[in-house]
DNA sequence: GACTTTATATATCGAACTGATACTATGCAT
DNA sequence: ATGCATAGTATCAGTTCGATATATAAAGTC
């Protein structure tokens, strides 16, 4: 399950560019699966070389060619063969509690501003989940639904934990300050 | 925050090689920021490249020769300031939801077992702490302490949100089961 | 006694991914 | 008029991932 199967995954759902593909994966998979350009392009070329997707280019005045791509039927059994993973992974790589971890070589002050600013990232990414869900046009299929409401359990459980434990750092008992 | 950083906080604690810092990558940051030998050999050779690690060599009889690392004052340096980021990512890559997103393309059966494998995941991660944070030799600083009980938060909302949530998949109704 | 797994220890390599950047054009707001 | 948002393409260096290779000893299993 990679960036190039997340791509087909999307087309089922109609024809895009690398484009429309990107913005889905801002919106909907923002929260779980982010990609880039310097990922999409190349799973495009990639998709396209082996036939799973079509490609065609709608020449546009002054802009480069709009680059449409569509699911082929060997694209669709790629995708079914890719989502029979049994076990799919789920990974967390966090800046954030890697430097907590070393919370005893900083500052209080340091601290308690990392801890803040996770809260204010974990709030701003429940409000853009609630947003996605509220404000659209569609109906979201359960799958979706169901990626949605695990990203705010997620969120809510990590910005109370947050809440309620950051008095671990308040007292200077607790820190070493620098001290080798 | 990067590998190199990790690898120089790790280092704070006392000389090591790199084995000993998978180790550690594994056991007190496996659940939060892992890295494997294709990181940690380039970062520690990166380190002592740029004065920030010292190295010396160990010979050994039979075996390669052990490479113990310690940091430099360089180090300490460099280290202080990559922990000064005020806010440090958290980030997510779920081959997990970006499957669930497509429930709809698999048999409930297929569903079924992605969650139940799921929810065992996350039971054998949330043991893998306890036995951590219980059976160990040393009195861990609070900073780890607070990653711990950050994953165990997290783990638990994760197996309980999954637990649920997941008759949402059971009937046949919310299922398009490959019908394109 | 033979065999397999686990632990100690090094290291490389291709594939994948990240984050930033570059280029061009329109339209809207300050 | 100058900057920002939107629409659209694409590349590139640096990082990281996952698998693999090599070598030996101890410890457990059949």
């Amino acid at each position: 399950m990679d960036v190039k199967t997340v791509c087909l995954g999307m087309l089922t759902d109609g024809e895009a560019s690398g484009y429309d593909l990107k913005k889905a994966f801002e919106s909907s998979f923002g929260h779980c699966f982010a990609a880039g350009y310097g990922s999409i392009y190349p799973a495009l070329a990639s998709l396209a070389e082996c036939g799973c997707v079509s490609c065609e280019e709608i020449p546009q005045d002054g802009k480069p060619d709009r680059k449409v791509y569509r699911i082929t039927e060997k694209g669709w059994e790629q995708l079914l063969v890719e989502l029979d993973d049994p076990a799919p992974s789920h990974k967390v790589r966090s800046e954030f509690l890697a430097t907590m971890a070393f919370a005893h070589l900083m500052t209080p002050a340091q601290v308690q501003t990392v801890l803040d600013s996770r809260i204010r990232d974990a709030e701003e990414n429940l409000q853009y989940i609630d947003e996605f869900e509220n404000c659209c046009d569609r109906d979201w299929p359960a799958g979706v639904r169901f990626t949605l409401g695990f990203g705010r359990a997620m969120l809510h459980a990590m910005k109370t934990y947050v809440e309620e434990n950051r008095d671990m750092f308040e007292s200077d008992e607790t820190q070493k300050t620098v001290a080798r």
